[in-house]
DNA sequence: TAAGATTGTC
């Protein structure tokens, strides 16, 4: 029964039937262990896991291999990486699935360098990768935007002869897209015979997060027609593709949709995804009133997307609303100081923008610096804000002024906002406060030949100076520059961005 | 009778 019911992914029974074992003084077996620790995994019972695992070392039956391959995954996609290594390296006999349950764990918990280490050991040793192996290690290299492991990867695909594998495909799609090269995803979107549903939302979710809207929801319409039956994930695609766009009121026919249509409940984050369309638009008040009169507590994400509209609207009152709700539910997490701090900078109140530094400050929480990359020559260069590390510093920065001159002559002016108040503008060094997509910009332009595409990629979202900065250089030098930024992908080009200024 | 996969909001 506590098998069947796992099958089913029926966690709530398989957890009641564990417990009444328990009570029941009937002690688990080899075939209990593999089950309810997948559970637990599914479900991220990290606690109730690490429990089972003490009761199988009592039990003795960490000699398993299925028993030790659940509980790999266990750790593994909780995220607790040395733990899943140490029961891995345990093991005496692993198999490809021991494997495949670190890559794949490590892959969804966002360890995607770890995933990838553990690929390429994998491929060193005498296991052969299973078609498992290979959609997890796509996703993972899709997620860090690594070009080239990818590429490798798909060679070694190839060679096997799993490249018209639905799962492979649908992985590659995504990796292809979030590597920036949304021609690519079409063209092995076309080539597949077989699509599926996480196909369409594959390609749904790539045009989206490239800023085509019209294309996302062309293809949401054609998935319809297909046969394929849209999902929760498909919806967040789709809000998203009408957000970025501006389609409000085909973003809220959508919304509707979900239950009239679909079946589908709404989600908080497809609450979060209207809040969105809503409010970036600038429908403040709209979006304030939906908020009030949603069905669900409002999560983190929603008063997030709310403040930073706040911040582009220009909208205070609002804004500190959502800041307060934010900051009581997720007090530790420093983007929202940044973002209530970047929007009492935009509207000039120094005095607000730094208390909450101080606020910060006093609380033990530290803003993630930026950084951004750009791969040159086979070597990936990555720069933090105002560094002089790389070894062609003094020739970037020579370079950098020679831009900004040359930017200003056709109109660029500076917004500091984001970036210091007043005093301390008179005060310190600007070229300190040169953030790092001027200079990964900057010294691609040193380094690459006319006419390649530069792409690069930033760990936080590009605000909004350099934005405008790319979008003059992008005229400038008459280069196509593509932003990967936490969120989306900018195109810049001929001094336009496909977001439209719309991000 | 047991273990591993792809798509996701700022």
């Amino acid at each position: 029964m506590l098998v069947a019911y796992g099958q089913l992914d029926d966690l709530s029974q398989s957890f009641r039937l564990f417990k009444e074992m328990q009570v029941k003084g009937l002690v688990p077996n080899q075939f209990t262990y593999p089950s309810i620790l997948r559970t637990c995994t599914l479900s991220g019972a990290l606690y109730l896991g690490e429990q089972i695992h003490t009761l199988v070392m009592k039990t003795g039956f960490h000699f398993n291999v299925y028993v030790c391959n659940a509980l790999v995954s266990l750790y593994a996609r909780c995220g607790k990486t040395q733990e899943a290594y140490l029961v891995f390296n345990n093991m005496d006999t692993k198999d490809s699935i021991s494997w495949n349950g670190l890559i794949s764990g490590f892959s969804q918990s966002g360890h995607y360098e770890e995933a990838l280490n553990v690929f390429n050991q994998m491929n060193k040793v005498e296991v052969e990768p299973s078609v498992f192996t290979f959609t997890s290690a796509v996703s993972a290299a899709g997620n860090l935007a690594e070009v080239k492991q990818g590429k490798l990867i798909q060679a070694m695909i190839f060679k096997r002869g799993f490249d018209s594998e639905i799962e492979i495909s649908n992985a590659l799609i995504t990796m292809y897209a979030k590597c920036g090269s949304i021609s690519d995803s079409k063209r092995k979107f076309l080539e597949m015979a077989e699509k599926n549903d996480v196909t369409w939302n594959a390609m749904i979710t790539a045009y989206s997060q490239h800023g085509d809207g019209l294309q996302a929801v062309n293809h949401f319409e054609n998935m319809k027609k297909s046969g394929s039956v849209p999902n929760h994930v498909t919806f967040i695609g789709v809000l998203t593709a009408c957000s970025h766009v501006g389609l409000v009121n085909e973003g809220i026919c959508y919304f509707e949709s979900m239950k009239k249509e679909h079946g589908l409940v709404p989600k908080p984050e497809h609450y979060a995804c209207v809040v969105d369309l809503l409010s970036r638009a600038g429908l403040l008040s709209r979006a304030r009133k939906f908020v009030e009169e949603m069905p669900i507590k409002p999560d983190p994400m929603v008063w997030r997307t709310l403040l930073s509209s706040c911040i582009v609207h220009k909208n205070i009152e609002l804004g500190e609303l959502a800041a307060k709700n934010l900051l009581d539910l997720e007090p530790e997490d420093s983007a929202s100081y940044v973002l209530l701090s970047n929007m009492y900078a935009v509207s000039r109140r120094w005095n607000y923008r730094d208390q909450t530094r101080e606020m910060m400050k006093n609380r033990g929480v530290r803003k993630e610096p930026g950084r951004s990359w750009i791969e040159v020559m086979n070597k990936i260069h990555a720069f933090f804000v105002g560094d002089k590390l790389h070894p062609l510093a003094d020739e970037i920065y020579e370079y950098l002024e020679e831009l900004n001159n040359r930017a200003a002559d056709i109109g660029y002016v500076q917004d500091h906002n984001s970036l210091l108040n007043e005093t301390e503008m008179e005060q310190k060094d600007p070229t300190l406060y040169v953030h790092s997509e001027k200079l990964a910009v900057t010294f691609a332009l040193l380094s690459l030949p006319d006419g390649i595409p530069i792409r690069v990629m930033k760990n936080l979202r590009v605000c909004s100076d350099c934005h405008n900065w790319i979008k003059f250089i992008s005229r400038i030098s008459n280069r196509e520059i593509v932003v990967r930024d936490a969120y989306r992908f900018h195109h810049f080009e001929n001094g336009n961005c496909s977001c439209k200024d719309f991000w």
